[in-house]
DNA sequence: CCCTGATTCGC
DNA sequence: GCGAATCAGG
């Protein structure tokens, strides 16, 4: 064939694309989607920074960029690897039991950006909480390392309980819950 | 947790 | 020049 396309290398080709999505506002995941599956986002920004692009729509913002910390200590996993992994149980979870229903609106994690998004907004049951049957209901005692741990209901009350569902790897708690704890926790920082 | 861009630095 | 790793904000 006459294609020559390397599969890498920033042809003009694509630094045209690259300069045209990226104008165009496309975020540089989506731009490294749209290049190609070699290209990554981390790619399309560094590429990005070097055609000295960057600011694309920047109206009456001066960009105050936190001053770079002048961090200049190893990065690079060149040591020695620190032994740990004695994951024991201490005290018991306490998350933020204070606040339990919440509207969450989702579809935050979609890619595809349309100029036409019409997000479809629809209130969510106020009062959707996961309902555990009792049989599946584990106390404080019951509680290991792959059961959410997240507690429903007064913990002074006898009928308190925890949800026991399985747990993610990444968290003391189950999906369902993961989320409860930390998306939308997200408040301004000072 | 997800995402975003920004920066640094080894290659 | 390139981009993974990392940082920092949302």
């Amino acid at each position: 064939m006459v294609t020559g396309t390397q599969p890498n290398g920033w042809t003009d080709e694509r630094v045209e694309l690259l300069k045209k999505l990226w104008m165009e506002g496309l975020s540089a995941s989506q731009i490294a989607g749209e290049l190609g599956e070699g290209v990554t986002r981390n790619a399309v920004i560094g590429k990005v920074h070097r055609l000295k692009l960057s600011a694309r729509a920047k109206p009456t913002n001066t960009t105050p960029r936190a001053r770079p910390a002048p961090r200049q200590a190893p990065r690079r996993p060149s040591g020695p690897s620190l032994s740990a992994g004695v994951s024991s149980m201490a005290a018991a979870a306490k998350p933020r039991p204070s606040v339990m229903p919440r509207p969450q609106v989702m579809g935050a994690t979609a890619l595809a950006m349309s100029p036409q998004m019409e997000a479809e907004l629809y209130v969510a049951p106020a009062t959707q909480e996961l309902f555990i049957p009792e049989d599946k209901r584990l106390s404080l005692l019951q509680l290991n390392e792959h059961t959410c741990k997240w507690p429903i209901g007064d913990p002074l009350s006898k009928d308190f309980y925890f949800c026991g569902q399985h747990s993610l790897e990444t968290g003391p708690y189950c999906e369902f819950h993961s989320r409860r704890a930390y998306h939308q926790i997200d408040k301004k920082k000072r």
